[in-house]
DNA sequence: CTAGCCGTTTGATCTACCTCAAAGACTTGA
DNA sequence: TCAAGTCTTTGAGGTAGATCAAACGGCTAG
C-alpha cells in the first residue's frame, strides 16, 4: 500500500491536494470525515474512461490530479470534444439519470469518486457543499459558452491561439499549490494532435498546418510534439481577443 | 392597473404561469411572499436588452413570458448567440461580478427581475431554492454543450435541422399550461434570419438556402417568413441524430 | 542497428460555406 | 394605395478548411 494510492481507511481528504480548491473546501473537519467515507479513490491510465455518453450516471467525481477530457459523438462518428477537466474540476451528472457525456483520461490522473446516490444525500445534506457545486456549474457554464463563440465564429488560427492560452492558464493551477499563480510561457500538451483538433472543430490537418504557422512567425516555439513555449504571447492573445 | 402586469403591491408570484416550472417551484407559500417582496415584473420589447456583456452583474431574473436570447461577441463584432430562453429559464450570473453575456428579448416579453444581492442572500437562506437553480443550470450545462456538437461538427443541413426540432419542442413548454405536452408541428419562429444565423454560426445566406432546400424537399413548410410547419419530422430527425 | 508502427507534417485538390451583389417580398407609415 | 425601408432570397464567384495521399520522424521490439 503505496502513499500514492490511499485506500477508503485513512482520511485521504486531509492530504488532498485540491482540498481547498474543489466543492469540498468549504466542509469542516467532520462533514470532511463523512465525505471522506463515501469516496474513494482511483488512478486512471492515459485513455482510459470514466463515464460513457448514454450509460445510467452511476457516480461522480472530483479531479485530483492529471487532465481528462469530456467528449460526445455524432451518430456517424464524428467526435467534439466539449471541455477539458483539470485538478478540482468536478465530474459527472448529479441529478440526472444518464451521463450527457464520455470522460476519459488524457494523462495519468487520480479522480475521487462517489457513487450519484450517496453525492446527492450528502449534497442534500450540506448546503455548503451544494452552494460550491452551484458556483461550479456557474462558472463551468460561463467557459462552455465562451467556447461556443470559438466554435461558431473563430477561424482556425484564432482557435488555436485561444487554447494555447486556456491550456497555459489553466495549467498553474494544475500543478502550483502555492501561491506563484503567474500563467507559465511553457506547458506540455495533454493530448494529441487528433484531440486538439476534436477540441477546436477542426481536422488535424489544419491543426498541424497552424502549429507550424506559429512555428514560422516564432509565437511558439516546440521542443518535440508536446512541449510548447509561448515566444509571443501578446500575439496569441490578439488572435484569441 | 391590468391583470396583465402585476406591480409589486401584491403576491404576483401566486398567480404565476411559471410558479410550478421556475426555481421557485419549491418554495412554500411563506418563502414565496418574502421572494415576492424583493422581486419586480418587467416588460421588454422585442430588441429591447436586460443585461449587457461586460457590464456589472447587478441583477438577475426569471423568465415569465416570451423569448429571449444570451449573446456574445468578438472584438470585431461577430456575434454568436449562446442560447435561448423561454419561460421558467434563469437568467444572469448569480455570485459573478459581470455578465457574460448579453440578454436581449426576441419577442414581447415578461421577467421577473431581482437585485443580484437580494437574490444571493435569499438563496443562501433558502436551500431548496438554490438546489432548484443547481439543477437548472446543470440542465442548461447540458444543453449548451450539446450546441457545441452542432456548432463543432455539423453541417449546414444538420444545424437548421436541430434548431428547427429545438424550437418546436421548446414552444410546448412556452405556450401550454396544461398537460397536453405533445410537441407541435406548426410553430412561430421567434427570431430572425440573422439571428438564426448567429445561434447556428452560419451566414444568413447559407440560413436562407437551407430553409429554401426543406421547403422544397417538403420537410417543412412555410405560411410567411416566420410561421413553420413541420411536414417531415422524421427527416429533419434523421439529420439531427 | 534496423524494421515496423503510429502520430504528425506536408502537398495537392476539392467543396461547403462565405462574400459580394442584386433582385424580390413583406412591413410601415403617410 | 403607394413609397421607402428592411429583411429575405437568389445568383455568381472566391476561399478557408476538408479530404485524399504520401512522406517524415520518433519510438519500440527484435
Amino acid at each position: 500500500m503505496q502513499a500514492e494510492d490511499p485506500t477508503n481507511e485513512i482520511n485521504f481528504c486531509q492530504a488532498c491536494s485540491v482540498r481547498k480548491r474543489a466543492i469540498c473546501a468549504d466542509l469542516d473537519d467532520h462533514e470532511i470525515a463523512l465525505l471522506n467515507k463515501i469516496g474513494r479513490r482511483r488512478r486512471l491510465a492515459p485513455g482510459e474512461t470514466l463515464l460513457w455518453e448514454g450509460d445510467e450516471a452511476v457516480f461522480v467525481a472530483n479531479v485530483v490530479s492529471g487532465v481528462l477530457k469530456l467528449s460526445t459523438q455524432t451518430s456517424d462518428g464524428r467526435e467534439q470534444i466539449l471541455g477539458l477537466a483539470y485538478p478540482s474540476d468536478f465530474l459527472g451528472r448529479p441529478f440526472g439519470e444518464v451521463s450527457p457525456y464520455s470522460v476519459e483520461a488524457l494523462s495519468e490522473s487520480t479522480v475521487c469518486v462517489f457513487q450519484r446516490s450517496d453525492f446527492e444525500r450528502f449534497a442534500e445534506e450540506h448546503g455548503r457543499l451544494e452552494h460550491k457545486l452551484l458556483e461550479r456549474t456557474l462558472g463551468e457554464l460561463d467557459r462552455t459558452r465562451r467556447w461556443m463563440l470559438l466554435l461558431g465564429r473563430m477561424n482556425a488560427e484564432e482557435r488555436l491561439a485561444t487554447l494555447l492560452l486556456e491550456i497555459a492558464s489553466r495549467t498553474v493551477l494544475a500543478t502550483c499549490e502555492n501561491t506563484d499563480w503567474k500563467v507559465p510561457d511553457e506547458f506540455e500538451l495533454p493530448m494529441s494532435r487528433q484531440q486538439i483538433a476534436d477540441i477546436l472543430g477542426l481536422t488535424i490537418e489544419t491543426v498541424s498546418r497552424q502549429f507550424t504557422k506559429f512555428r514560422e512567425e516564432g509565437v511558439i516555439e516546440m521542443r518535440g510534439r508536446r512541449d510548447v513555449t509561448i515566444r509571443k504571447r501578446d500575439a496569441l492573445e490578439m488572435l484569441a481577443a
